[in-house]
DNA sequence: ACAAAAGTGTTGCAAGTACACCCATGC
DNA sequence: GCATGGGTGTACTTGCAACACTTTTGT
């Protein structure tokens, strides 16, 4: 049975990157110049070599022209329909990434309001619904919220962190509450400065919690 | 980018296959007769032929020798780590099945307890301990204990097979009360015969929930 | 008669949700 | 002085967990 050698499917990864600019969830894309669906947005992409894992499949992906550390990533679901993409079997495992807001990105591809998508080609349309809304279920659940901040915030910037990805409002003193008990965040006894508003205490996130975002 | 011709990594399916028999809860584990891991027991998987679906892989994988109905299929998660297989790079693409109680499989592999596993090889006590781990959390929040079970059932029944999934005692009466309300189950109108104990009335899954297993 | 499973309600606790006001700062 | 966000506590509701006895049947 191992020696079975027929054609083999091709093997990608597909990513979806989220990260938050200017109140907005935002989502990286890519606009294809070539058929089939030229003209159209997809994720960035690209074939998993052979000597390397998927997750640095993704890393390459995504780090072509970029500089960054703390990137949160997941696998999310593979896709193999035939037929998802015109020209061969293609199987994509697809991944979410989360960017951490104080990143500098610069490569391909433009960042879109996640919540006023183009038209996308293949299926990344549903890998994107999907990804989602894995996000904002582990949002409620677990601590991944915290990579889209910076090391140190405020629970003002959590708060419209979590409330640009759930598109809608939170109660703010449900909100903190549930930030503070059981020692999700910690204090750092700094206090931010320079907003028309009183200085707001800086915390980081919990020494436990630290390596248990997901 | 697309025409990039590396050799590609092979793309298999490996299935963890769950069936509860004589009170215990059993996975589908094939013998290796051939190095690597030979003598060790694996999951049963193969080859994603080049036009068919993941899901047709793993029912063709299943049912070579078997006459299965009622089967519950779901993607669990991809295995792509260069050097799980040590012969050739192999992603695979791991699903979990659940056979119903009242079918009969009769294929090349045997079923084991779940609860008292042989050595595995490749990676496939990672593989299992995660098909459990993902069971035993959806037993709690979805209605997928259903997949265990014939059409019609009673309550005893159903709470057997749960407590049987979860390896742990459950209380009768917050057991039935949770299946009850909501109408995630609903009465026949037949009752069970035969026991040295009172006749039981027979369930069969709610209306609504019928085709939301997950 | 006895063993075995069917059937049946209430209480306590924890988690989540709703809700309003005063304060410190920058302009 | 006014606009902006920082900071704070209580009450209600809901879901989950603990807990014991009576009844019907088969042997």
């Amino acid at each position: 049975m191992y020696h079975y050698e027929h054609p083999r499917p091709a093997v990608t990864i597909d990513l979806a990157a989220f990260m938050l600019s200017a109140g907005e969830l935002r989502v990286l894309l890519i606009r294809r110049d070539a058929e089939p669906f030229a003209g159209e947005w997809t994720l960035p992409g690209g074939f998993v070599h052979s000597e390397e894992s998927l997750e640095a499949a993704c890393g390459r992906v995504l780090s072509a022209k970029a500089r960054l550390e703390r990137v949160y990533l997941e696998q999310l679901y593979t896709f193999g329909a035939p037929g998802r993409d015109p020209r061969d079997r293609v199987i994509s495992v697809a991944y979410y990434a989360i960017l951490a807001a104080d990143q500098r990105y610069s490569g391909p591809g433009q960042w879109h309001d996640a919540q006023a998508l183009p038209k996308l080609g293949f299926d990344h349309a549903e890998i994107l619904s999907t990804a989602l809304t894995r996000l904002r279920a582990k949002l409620t659940y677990s601590d991944i919220g915290f990579e889209f901040l910076p090391e140190e915030f405020t629970l003002g910037e959590a708060q419209r962190a979590w409330e640009t990805i759930l598109g809608r409002p939170l109660d703010k003193r449900n909100f903190r509450k549930s930030l503070l008990e059981k020692g999700r965040v910690q204090a750092t006894g700094k206090k931010s400065r320079g907003g028309a508003h009183p200085p707001a205490m800086i915390y980081k996130l919990g020494e436990d919690q630290a390596q248990l975002s997901t």
